[in-house]
DNA sequence: AGCAACTAAACAAATGTTTAATTAAACACT
DNA sequence: AGTGTTTAATTAAACATTTGTTTAGTTGCT
């Protein structure tokens, strides 16, 4: 399927909307007012609200797959860490939408949508995260950990810091004008780096 | 406000509810048919939908505070830690169900659901793990940590595991037999002490 | 003329809530 | 214990909105 300009608009209206206020939260006549459109056209484009949904997901999915010619020219194992962990959290700082609407939609037992893709971006990202430690392992620097737990910790650390915004500008003092993702950044990249190479090069 | 076993019931059918399909994924209806009663109960005894989540929320918020005589009789530091890590999965996995509407409803921006209530856990919560990592600090066994970060860690990745647990069923190939929450209560629990330790005792 | 893009209006179903009436329970008084 | 009275619990029905979707028609472009 090929999505035109309009469509687009459409998607990233849609996706931004559902990322606030949830699927069940957004109204088609909510989305078609924003991308100033007439309601039939979401019908008229997509067939139904669920199947807009899909698109959605069809369309982003593939943005979160970790890429790792970013990192793979580091020979250093642990630079090598560091520089998958910059990636990683940079791909989904801007992709935070779409990602959360999948995590909700995941939890959402009604609705299967398209878990089958969002299972294989899983075991794509994980099987990055484990040849990263298996390098690791073979330079000796490393010893091997489970890498689904890893990608559990790194994922589930970013989505809890990122779920709870407004409890972390009080918590922490931060500067309303400095932009969270800012912070999400920095501090999120350098918690992860830590952790990661502690749970790595942890002597049991 | 006292709650008598006919409303308790109700709360109990909608926190089932909601935590499976949402709070706008679940109609009175649904609530009320599972339940057994009229959809006017529902208005009847809480006035509303939404004040139905806060009563809900007001009944259940406390069943996640961390109690610290479950672990603080430890002298030893690392016991301590995994004790209290003990203690915490047990509570979140007790009470998974409200903390995941929290969870989701946090994220949703156009209700701020009793988010004082949340914040106030969370900030007690977050003390009790800091009062653990600074006896650690005083007895030299740990390096401090900032107990924000570790909390996001260990409230991450448990959300992270029990969300998508028809994704680690797959992947980890669990007997469907075998009790998810039994497997949560292990792996997560065997997981974190490690990561905590890893971290708290990294030589930087 | 033909076709895709677009619109206003209507549709049926579902939503949260309220009303008005009925039943059950608690109460006070003899 | 039995009375009439008041209060609480419960019900079916109706209410007004909102929901996703469809229809039938119009516009604009080739």
């Amino acid at each position: 399927m090929d999505i035109n300009d309009k469509q687009k608009e459409i998607l990233l209206v849609a996706e931004d909307l559902f990322a606030k206020n949830g699927f069940d939260g957004t109204s088609v006549r909510d989305i078609a007012q924003k991308a100033s459109i007439n309601v039939a056209m979401i019908n008229y484009y997509f067939g139904s609200k669920e199947k807009l949904l899909e698109t959605l997901v069809q369309y982003r999915a593939n943005e979160h797959r970790i890429d790792p010619s970013q990192y793979d020219f580091e020979t250093d194992a642990l630079k090598r860490l560091d520089r998958m962990i910059e990636h990683y959290v940079e791909k989904k700082i801007t992709n935070q939408h779409i990602y959360q609407i999948l995590a909700t939609e995941a939890s959402v037992k009604k609705r299967v949508v398209n878990s089958q893709k969002f299972k294989e971006l899983r075991l794509y990202n994980i099987n990055c995260i484990k040849e990263v430690v298996e390098y690791g392992c073979q330079q000796k620097v490393f010893k091997y950990y489970d890498p689904i737990l890893l990608h559990t910790t790194m994922i589930g650390t970013f989505m809890n810091l990122r779920m709870n915004q407004s409890i972390f500008e009080d918590l922490l003092h931060l500067d309303p004008k400095q932009d969270f993702n800012q912070f999400l950044r920095e501090a999120l990249t350098k918690h992860l780096k830590f952790t990661l190479k502690a749970i790595l090069t942890h002597e049991n």
